[in-house]
DNA sequence: TAAGATCCCTTGTGTCACAAGGGGTGGGCA
DNA sequence: TGCCCACCCCTTGTGACACAAGGGATCTTA
């Protein structure tokens, strides 16, 4: 019954990650807990799905990785959005919000019978 | 760039598919058009996608299946919501509302830094 | 100095959408 | 009459991905 919380996650973890890049660089750990508080702790991002994604996001050329040092003092990779990424961004937004709305729209209607 | 087209559907095929028969009862291939006319052609279902979906909610007891005949005459599995199906639509439809305005919210956020 | 928080990563495992096939039937049309 | 197309069902790879469950290193604090 709890596995349909996750699924909406499986298609919007990109799109997350970019948005969290347009402001500014930030290391993996620091994307996750922005995540989960942005919303509101319903999308909780494991490690083993998270740092894969960055490295997925990497190799299409969306984000570009530097070591740094973290607030805390700690080794921390900084990611930033490429100009590609940028762009990603921009297209896969407003992909997601008319597909979202498509589907809720769908949802809502009174019936299979009145389409 | 166009694969980004198809990951919300991931998450929302089960929740369509359920949608659809909480009217009557239906056959895959109009659940399928159905699917289709209700988004507006945004989201197209292959028949690859769909029977397997089909044979899944069943397993799950989510929906039942009848052979029948379609309205053009034609042999048809027609299948219908369980009661356990119409309970597991509302929830399921309720937290794809509550993570849908979840990732929305965070999207439309100014920036992390303001998190 | 021990513990916990911070930060990075990898390897199974299972699920799923998709492409690409196949098959059977009925109605319309030449 | 015979053929084609729309309708309707299905399966088998294949690739992508989230997740669980591990491992490792460093810094701070008690």
């Amino acid at each position: 019954m709890a596995d349909a919380e996750i699924d909406l996650l499986r298609s919007s973890l990109d799109l997350l990650v970019l948005k969290a890049l347009t402001w500014a660089p930030m290391h993996g750990y620091a994307i996750s807990e922005w995540i989960e508080s942005a919303t509101a702790s319903l999308l909780l991002v494991e490690e083993g799905t998270l740092y894969p994604a960055l490295h997925r996001l990497e190799r299409r050329g969306w984000i570009a990785s530097d070591w740094g040092v973290s607030d805390n003092n700690r080794r921390a990779k900084f990611y930033k959005l490429t100009a590609a990424g940028r762009a990603r961004y921009r297209a896969e937004w407003t992909v997601w919000q008319r597909h979202a709305a498509a589907i809720a729209g769908a949802l809502r209607r009174a019936g299979p019978a009145t389409a």
